[in-house]
Parts: C-alpha cells; structure tokens; sequence
DNA sequence: CAAACGATTTTCT
DNA sequence: GAAAATCGTTTGG
C-alpha cells in the first residue's frame, strides 16, 4: 500500500527516517518502472539543526519545499552534479526532511544500469543519495512533487526490518554542523551491502 | 552584480 | 588515498 499523507505529517523526523527503511521507493518516469527497498536514510530536523538547509528557520527559493506539509519530495543539486532525494516531513512550516541515501534495487535494474551507464549490478549503482537519484530518473526538477502520484511514491509491502538490523549512526558529509554532527540521524539496515560507506564510516 | 561553496561521486596516482 | 568535476544557491559588496 502507498503510504499515506498521515505517514509524513507526524512530527518525530527521527522516527519516520528509522520506519522508512524497508519501505519501497517507486518512480515511472516515461512509462519507466524502476523500483527499490529503502535501506539507508538520514534525519535533518529543520530548524534546530545546523546541517539543514532550514536551519534557525532560513526559508529561500531553494527551501521552500520542506516548509510545505509532510509527503513532498525535496530535491537538489550538490556539488553541481548530484542530485539529492529527499522526504519532506511534518507540517506545513516545520521544514523537516529525510534524506534517502541508498536503496536496494528489485524492480527496473535494467534501467537502472542504464541510467547510470554500469554495465555489471553492483552496489554502486545505488549506494549513495546521488547515485541513487540518478538511478531512479529523479533529478532536481521532480523537487515539490507530492510522493503520491504516478511518477513518484513509497510503498509498504509488508517488509519488516527487525529493530537490531537497524543501525544508527552519525550523519555523512556534515562535518560543518559542528555539534550538530554529532546526532545520531543515520539509520541504515545492518549487514545489507546495498548501503553506502560514505566518507568516514 | 560577483564570488564562494556544498547532505557527492568518480577517476587517477 | 587524493583531487577534480561543475553549477545553482547563498552571501557579500
């Protein structure tokens, strides 16, 4: 089932990035059907935390999305080349969002190769938020796109990753937060190669 | 209006 | 292991 609006609007960012994992990410992009289990996010909590982008409640054209309600997808572009998923969450003007960073591909991987250029499966195809957007076609001009449409959405298919699978660790590529840094919004699917090592694991 | 920078990935040594 | 690639957003003049 698609998960509902109610799914996104509660209010503990760390709790819905924790329940995201084993949920189903799906895109259809030009009748393209590519999908994959979510084994890697990050929380940034908005306002109180230095490694967002809303941080001490900054609202620009850019992050303008995540102040929208809970269910939306937040996509931009770093480092000029990658383009970063991310899903909004809370209600309107508590810019939450989570950062998806891997997925385990199960459906469309042909595409998925294609997209990226790979020849062999392999866990780079996915492992890594931009690897990941590139492989599902999702690119910063889907960002404000609800994840209950055609194009975009997650689904729960009853998988269930149990508690001590899930590990949480401290975020990667924020090392400018400071203490912030520090938070243990990391969670991703012990022992699943399909999770990115980042930079300082 | 100009300049610096980043929630990363790939490639070369 | 180190460095380059590359551009929209943000910040400073």
């Amino acid at each position: 089932m698609i998960l509902p609006e109610s799914f996104y609007t509660r209010k503990d960012v760390v709790k819905i990035a924790r329940e995201l994992l084993g949920k189903v990410l799906v895109t259809g992009f030009d009748g393209v059907h590519t999908a994959g289990i979510i084994v890697e996010t990050e929380a940034y909590a908005g306002v109180s935390d230095k490694a967002s982008h809303a941080h001490g409640g900054r609202r620009t054209g850019r992050t303008e999305v995540m102040y929208m309600p809970g269910g939306a997808a937040y996509v931009y572009l770093c480092y000029g080349i990658h383009h970063l998923f991310n899903v909004v969450t809370n209600l309107r003007d508590t810019p939450h969002a989570i950062l998806i960073r891997a997925i385990e591909p199960i459906e469309g991987i042909a595409a998925m190769m294609e997209r990226r250029g790979k020849e062999k499966l392999q866990p780079s195809l996915t492992a890594g938020p931009g690897a990941m957007s590139q492989a599902m076609g999702i690119s910063t001009q889907h960002t404000g796109v609800l994840l209950r449409g055609k194009e975009i959405y997650i689904e729960d298919r009853g998988i269930k990753i149990k508690p001590k699978d899930i590990v949480a660790a401290t975020r990667v590529g924020v090392a400018y937060a400071q203490d912030d840094a520090l938070r243990p919004y990391r969670f991703y699917i012990k022992d699943n190669k399909w999770v990115s090592k980042g930079k300082g694991l």
